[in-house]
Formats: C-alpha cells, structure tokens, sequence
DNA sequence: CGAGCAACCTGCATGC
DNA sequence: TGCATGCAGGTTGCTC
C-alpha cells in the first residue's frame, strides 16, 4: 500500500478515532514484524495526545512517550469491534476507549512499532531522515545541491530517504514522467531548471494524490480496502507497452536501482545538459 | 564516504 | 490441477 499519500491518508482516517481517548491496551498477539514488537505494558490507560506522521511513519503521542508504527510493503490498520475474529496476520490491536480496536495487518512483516519515551524525531529510525516533500525546506535548489557528487540515477536521488522523504518507486516515476526527465540519468548531471520542474512534479503529484485518498477515506478505514484512486491518475507506473499519454510511444521498462521503472523514450528526454 | 546489492517476508499472477 | 518462477507500493545493512 504505502508510499507517502497513502501513510497520510491512513493518518487522517485514524485521527478522528484516536485524538482525546484512552488507549486501553496494546495487545501484541504476534511481535513478529521488521523489527521484534516491544511495548511497555504501563501505555495502557494513557491518553492519546496526537496523531502525526514523520516520512512514512505514523506517530501517536500518548501521555507517556509516542509510538511509531510504520507499515512497510503491506501493512494496513481497520478500525474493528472487539468481537472482530483474528484474521491470518492480524498482529496488533490497539484498544481505544468505546466499541472498536485499531487493528494491524501485515502479511510481510515488513512493517514495525516501536515505544519511545524520549523525543520522536531522535529515535534512530528518524533522526538521519531527509526534508518531507511537502515541507518549506523541499525545492528544485535543496535537490540541486544535495546531488552536485552523486551518480546514481536521479530516481535514485529522489527516492533516497536522507535527502527527502515519502518518495517511493510509483510516484518517483510518475514526478519524473511529468518533469520530462529520463529516470536514469545520473543525479548530478541533472540541471537546476530541470530540479526545479521535478521538485514542483514531486509536490504536485503527492498532494494530489493525498487530496484524492481523502474521497476513499472512509472505505479504506472502515473496510481495509486498497485505495482505487491512483489508478486512474498514473501516467506510467504499471503501464509498460502501453501507449504514452502524451506521445503515444508504447512507454518503456527498465530496472534502476533494483526497481522497475516505466518511462517514455520520447517525452523523458532530459538528460541534464539542456533545459 | 558513496554505490550496489542482498536480505527481510508472504501473496499473487503467470506459465508450463 | 499442481508446481516453479518472478514480481510486488520499503528500508536496513552488508560489501567493495
């Protein structure tokens, strides 16, 4: 599921059950995700003070310290009664106050929470983390400066956790599609002018997709749906040998950094020398 | 230090 | 139908 939208959108179908009530227990039936689940069992009965999301994790601010849930490939939260029956990878519940349960899913175990009673942000898993592409401090310059040495191809670049964020195989390919850029040219031959389009693609394409998440919102809480609303939008992720929007050119294939990446020869032609 | 890649897991679509 | 293969939206941590 996850990439940035989908983290923030999870965020915002959450909130409304969690701000202000009492977490009545976390009940881990199975710790067995990324990292072995340890919560101290004095969180139950504290109040949950925010709900907030840093890159792709999810933290929920309680009266003792904030857990930080991240969902990796294939986790999923719905919200549940307690009479719910446990379904094949149901590996927490978070109890909340009234008549339902926050429940995680994760069949790839990709996923983790973790307990921290000191400041969020200085937890090892955030505090090396890149600007948030939605943030004041994220621009076509930051992307500039930061890949003056880098080789790696510029979807790299983008996708790297240290210099921003949120940025995962789809959207990178579609700010790149929308930018004109060719996703494999090296990061620092990229010109400022052609950063300055994909910086503007990157928020463009995120807040959208953020704004459209919110429509399915209510479904995807309640229901544990896959949200249907990008596919709608998605210029190449997924569309190899189909024809280009745009041009028509049956659009291209290519692994970059152990990822597939879909593009079009004819409309991605920045190589970093010209515009 | 940067770059490249293996690893962590299961589920699903595909092809024989 | 059964089995093998390859691929999947993320991230860490190992090598060189």
């Amino acid at each position: 599921m996850p990439e940035l939208p989908e983290v923030e959108t999870t965020r915002r179908g959450i909130e409304p059950f969690l701000l202000k009530r009492t977490l009545r227990n976390v009940d881990v039936r199975d710790p067995r995700l990324r990292w072995p689940v340890e919560i101290p069992a004095d969180i139950s009965g504290t109040l949950i003070k925010s709900v907030r999301r840093r890159a792709k994790y999810i933290l929920i601010e309680t009266a003792i310290g904030h857990l930080i849930l991240h969902l990796g490939m294939s986790g999923s939260l719905r919200v549940v009664t307690p009479d719910e029956p446990i379904k094949l990878h149901d590996h927490i519940d978070l109890q909340i106050s009234g008549n339902y349960w926050l429940r995680y899913n994760d069949p790839r175990r990709f996923g983790s929470l973790h307990f921290t009673a000191g400041n969020p942000f200085d937890h090892w898993l955030l505090k090396d983390l890149g600007v948030e592409p939605l943030g004041n401090e994220f621009s076509g310059d930051y992307l500039f400066d930061n890949s003056r040495r880098r080789k790696v191809a510029v979807k790299n670049h983008i996708m790297d956790g240290k210099v921003v964020v949120g940025v995962g195989n789809i959207y990178a390919a579609e700010a790149l599609f929308s930018s004109g850029i060719r996703p494999s040219v090296p990061a620092h031959r990229v010109s400022r002018r052609a950063y300055a389009r994909l910086a503007h693609a990157i928020r463009d394409i995120l807040a959208n997709a953020i704004n459209v998440g919110g429509t399915t919102l209510r479904d995807f809480v309640g229901s544990d749906g896959q949200p249907g609303y990008f596919k709608q939008s998605l210029n190449v992720y997924g569309r190899q040998g189909l024809p280009c929007r745009t041009c028509e050119q049956p659009l291209r294939c290519k692994v970059i950094g152990q990822r597939s990446t879909v593009f079009c020869s004819r409309c991605q032609k920045t190589s970093g020398w010209g515009a």
